[in-house]
DNA sequence: GGATAACCGAGACGGTACGTCTTGTCTTAAA
DNA sequence: TTTAAGACAAGACGTACCGTCTCGGTTATCC
C-alpha cells in the first residue's frame, strides 16, 4: 500500500547512482545533486521513525528530524508539507503483517483479526505513529484529509473477513458492510487512543461474538 | 458529570464577597485575594472556550487564553497544569443535554442516543473540545490519564440504555456490558475524530439494529 | 548614622511589648497590632541581608526576602517603597568599623583609611550591599536620590582625616575639600564596582602619597 | 577602540550581497541566509540604543529590543548572550570624540580631558549606556568580566595625557601611572553614577590642579 | 471593657520579562 | 538545481518577580 510517498512534485526519478566519494559529513551520504535524493528521503523517514519511537509524539519535531537525519529543514519541507505528511509516509512504510488466517467462522476470524491488529500496533512503531496521525489530524486539515483517505485504503483488510463470511453464507441479507467496518475500526481506535492495546483476549472474543451474532443470519 | 473540576488545590471556597470598589484595571473584575477568584476562573474558561471555537485546537494557546481573559499566564498555570487540564474543565462545563427518551426497544434507544450525542458534539463546542482532549492525550500523559477517568464517568449514560433493555428482558444472558460500551463509544469517537458527525440516520439505525441483534436473546 | 529607617509613615513607636502567646506561624513571631512591629522589621532586614550575602544582588528579590522573613510582601512595601529603600536600610545597619588611627601625617592617615574601608567592604556584607545600591540607583530614581544623600552623610569620615591635616597645618591654602573627597570616594567606588577590593597596600600607599603631595603646602 | 564586538562565533563575513527582492516583512530588510545578517545586527543595535535613550536602563529589555528591531528574540540570544553583551556592543559603537588638545601643561590637559569625557557622556547616549553596563556588572559575572577588559582598553586615552607630560619632563620620577589612571577614572565614574555630569569647570580645574601637583616634580 | 482601627501573614491577581523551543521561509555554498 | 546548513521573524512555552489588593486574624488603644 501507498509505497509512493506523498510527493507534491510531479514525479522525479528517485534512484540516484551511488556517490563516488564520501563526504566528510555526518553519515557518508553525499549531499545533493539535481535529482531528489532517495538517500535523503530514506534518512529522513528513518530519523522520523526513530525519533517517534524514542521521544514519542510530544518530542517529535521537524527540527529534530532534520538534525537526526543530517538533513536541512527546507529539504523536508520541500518534499513533505508538514508533520502530518511525514508521519503518513512513515506509517506507510510499516509492513502490515496480519495473520489473517481463516478460522472457518466469522467470529473466529474477527477475534483473530483484533488480536493481529492489536499486536501489530503494540509491537511495532505503527501504533504510536498512527496515534500521532490521528492527533495531528485534529489540528491540521491536511492531516485530516490524509487520515480519511488512508482509512479507505486500510478498510479492505477488515472487509476481507466479512467477504469470506458472506461467501460462506453466514451473513444476513441486510448486512451493512460500511457500518460494520466503522464499528470494528472504531473499537480498535478507541483502544489505541487510550493506550489499552493489551492482548485482551476475553474482550476481543466478546466483541467478535457479539458482532458476529449481530450480522449473521438466523 | 464531572462536577468537581480538576483542581490542584484541596477545596477552596470560591465565592468571594462583592468587591467594595472597582479597580482601575481592564474589566470590572476585582483583582485578587488569598482565595481563588471565581471571576478569574470563569473568565479564563470562557476565553478558552471561545478561543477554541474560533481558532480551533491549532490556534489554542495558553498565551492567547490569558490575553483574551485579561488574565496573567501564571494565574492559569496556578490552577491548571497545562492545556489539557484547561480543556478538560472547559469540557466539563458543557451541559450534556441528551434526549434520552425511552422508545420502548433497545434498538430505538440506541439510535436515539447516537443521534443525541452526535447532535450534542456537532452543535455545541463540546465536540471540538473533546477532539482536542483526545489529541492532547496523545502527547501529554496527564491528559491521557484524565481522558481515561473521564471515560469512566460518562459511561453510565450509555449504560442506562442497556440497563433499561435488561429490565425489559431483552438482553441475552451472556451480555457483556463493558465491551458493548466500548463498541458504542469507539463508533462515536471515530466519527468525531474524522469529523463525520453529520446526522447519519441510516448509519445510526444500521448500527443500532446490528448491536441490538448482537446482544438480545433470541 | 541613619538609625531611623526610611519610614514613609510619620513616626510610630516601633517598640512593641512582647507577645503574650506564640502564633502557630513560622518563627513564633506574633502577628501584628496597630503599631509597626519591630520584630517584623528586624526579620525582614535580617532576611534581606542574609539573602544578599548568599545569592548576591542578582538573586535578591522582595519575593524571596518576604518568604525568608516569614513576612507578607505588603508588609515590606508598607514600610519600604522598593528594593532600594530596603537595601539602604540594610546598609545603614552595618556597623562601620574604621580603624581611624591618627598616624601623624595626612599620607599615613589616607593610606590607613583606604585599607580600613577596603577591609570593611571586603569582610562584611557592606561592600556587596553598597554595590547593589549603586546598581539599583542606575534604574531607580529614588535609589539615586538616596545614594546622593547617603553620600553626604558618609562624607565626614573622610573629611575628618583632612580636618586633622588642616589642624596640623599640612594643607595648602587653596585646598578644595569637596573635590578631594570626590577623588577619594571615586577611587574606592571604582575598586568596589569592578570587585578589586584586595588589600592593595602598594596601590593605597601610592594613592595616599600622590593625594597628599597634591594638597599639602610646599 | 573595541572594534571587534563580542561575537561568540569565530569570525563571520558579515557583509552579505544585496537582496534581490524585498521581503513582505516589516521593514525592507531582506531575511537571512546561513551567515549572520548584518542588517539584523544593525537593526538590533539601533533598537537597543534608541530604547536605552528613551526608556533608560529600567525600561531596557531584550523583549522590547526585539520588538522594536523587528527581530526575533532567538536572533538576539544567538549573537549576544544577554543584556550585558548587547549593551557592550552598543557602547562600542559610540564614536568616542574627545577633544584631546595639547594645552601645554598636564594640568590643562587633564582639565580639558575631564571636560571632554564629561561632555561625551552627557551629550551622547554613551553615558547612559556605560552606567547601565556598570549596573549590569553588579549582578552579571559576564558583564563584570567585560567591564574589566573594557577598562583596560579605554585606559590609553587618559594615559596619553600623562605620556605627554612625561615627555615634557613634568612628571616626578616616582610617578605611578596605574594608580593615577584609577584616580581619574574613579573620579569620572562617581560623577557618572550619581548623575552629576554637569560641566563643573571649577571642580575639574580643582581636580586637575591637585592631581598635577601630586605627580609633577618640584 | 467592648469597639475600632491599624497592623500582621498569606497569597492570588494582572502584568512583564526571562531564556528556550519550534515553525516555516529564505539564502548561501558546495556538489 | 538540489542539497546540507543554518539564519531569520514570529511567537508559544513555563517560570520568576513585580507591586497591588483582599482576606481573616490579632492586638493596642480609645470611647
Amino acid at each position: 500500500m501507498n509505497d509512493a510517498p506523498a510527493e507534491p512534485r510531479p514525479a522525479l526519478r528517485d534512484d540516484r547512482s551511488e556517490p563516488g566519494t564520501a563526504r566528510p559529513g555526518a553519515a557518508g551520504r553525499t549531499s545533493a545533486g539535481p535529482r531528489r535524493s532517495k538517500a535523503s528521503a530514506d534518512a529522513i523517514l528513518d530519523a522520523a521513525q526513530d525519533l517517534l519511537a524514542e521521544a514519542g509524539y510530544a518530542g517529535f519535531s521537524i527540527e529534530q528530524v532534520a538534525k537526526r537525519a543530517g538533513a536541512g529543514k527546507p529539504t523536508i519541507y520541500r518534499w513533505w508539507n508538514g508533520k502530518a505528511a511525514l508521519l503518513l509516509d512513515v506509517y506507510a512504510r510499516q509492513k502490515l503483517v496480519l495473520t489473517d488466517d481463516d478460522t472457518g467462522t466469522l467470529e473466529g476470524d474477527l477475534a483473530s483479526m483484533l488480536c493481529s491488529v492489536s499486536r501489530f500496533w503494540r509491537e511495532t512503531p505503527a501504533g504510536d505513529i498512527f496515534r500521532s496521525i490521528i492527533a495531528e489530524a485534529q489540528s491540521e486539515p491536511s492531516a485530516l484529509e490524509a487520515l480519511r483517505s488512508f482509512l479507505g485504503e486500510r478498510r479492505h483488510h477488515v472487509a476481507a473477513v466479512f467477504e469470506r463470511a458472506r461467501a460462506r453464507g453466514e451473513l444476513d441479507e441486510g448486512f451493512d458492510l460500511d457500518t460494520t467496518l466503522d464499528i470494528v475500526s472504531g473499537f480498535l481506535w478507541a483502544r489505541l487512543l487510550v493506550r489499552r492495546l493489551d492482548d485482551d483476549l476475553e474482550g476481543f472474543n466478546s466483541f467478535a461474538r457479539q458482532i458476529a451474532r449481530g450480522v449473521t443470519r438466523r
